[in-house]
DNA sequence: TATTTTTGTAAGTGATTACTCACTTTTTCT
DNA sequence: AGAAAAAGTGAGTAATCACTTACAAAAATA
């Protein structure tokens, strides 16, 4: 991959987590990146291949982070490890977030069954400590945590100990 | 207020909330309305005063959604209360608040302190029943119901009695 | 080194954008 | 009824949009 390639890249990624797809313009992304706007087409044959491949980066940073929860084999570490995830987010991957949280109110890049391996875990921990929904609790859980990136990514919420430890506390893990 | 004023308005609205602000044309909620594009602007002055329109109209929708549990006098009654609001949510009003959840995502219509007497009050609810920490409690419970609220509006999650019945049993309400 | 392929640019393109303006129709007020 | 104000239209406008094309520089390959 070249060095301009990825230029663009970065530079689309802060500009559309930003701003928004529909209102970031090629011309925006080509200044920003310091290359002719027609090296995006070049590279990525359109804006809509240009936000392809970023988000083809964000899903394995996705896969990454869920990685460690996915291959653990005590149910109470699977919880904790999972618990952890929106409190190890550093402040340099951010856009990489906020742009995943701001497609999934584009419909087509909203796909809740990619979680599914994270869910069936979560299920499996659950039912192993004897909870009687493990189901309906793993799907809470992952909708707290949700919440709680989009506060710290949106609302700029400091990622506290003191809600890590909150929520810990809740399933005693 | 005149008949194709609310015309706009409604087809803004729907617009907007299925496909976000910058990818919506003026000639688009025109023809949708089925009026001319300048009576959008003889109206509204512009197309951002057309979406500040119907951003009053939602902020007002919501302060009556969560007016209950505001002059509720019991504890349990208002966290009952303030659990249901996401399950009370009717189809027809689905774009509002899709329109809501999505405002968030742009900085400028996303205002935490909104919701401060909300969270004051529920606050008041669980230090009145001896939670721990009632502040935090508060918090996240406004965070889960955020959850719920998005994965019915976003992912099509029908409002379930069992979700609300868990909810409602975590809190013994 | 000569040739092909890849990477890059600058100046376009037509379509679409938000918005204006001159004008007509409808409503309101006296 | 008549004047004034408000509501509504349709044909503009300049700017911006995503994208193309012709061509040059650089890199890879022979």
């Amino acid at each position: 991959m070249s060095d301009k390639k990825d230029t663009i890249l970065s530079a689309a990624l802060s500009l559309f987590a930003e701003e928004g797809y529909d209102a970031v313009s090629t011309y925006k992304i080509a200044s920003k990146a310091g290359v002719s706007e027609g090296l995006i087409f070049r590279h990525f044959e359109n804006k809509k291949g240009l936000l392809d491949a970023i988000v083809v980066d964000v899903e394995q940073r996705i896969q990454q982070v869920f990685a460690p929860m996915l291959s653990e084999t005590s149910p109470e570490e699977t919880i904790r490890l999972t618990i952890s995830v929106p409190f190890d987010i550093e402040p340099e991957e951010y856009d990489f977030w906020r742009l995943q949280f701001k497609l999934k109110w584009q419909t087509e890049y909203n796909k809740p069954e990619k979680m599914k391996s994270v869910l069936d875990k979560l299920t499996w921990a659950f039912r192993y400590l004897h909870y009687p929904a493990p189901a309906m609790e793993a799907q809470f859980l992952l909708q707290v945590l949700d919440s709680v990136s989009i506060s710290i990514l949106r609302d700029g919420l400091a990622p506290s100990k003191k809600l890590k430890n909150f929520l810990l506390s809740k399933y005693s893990v």
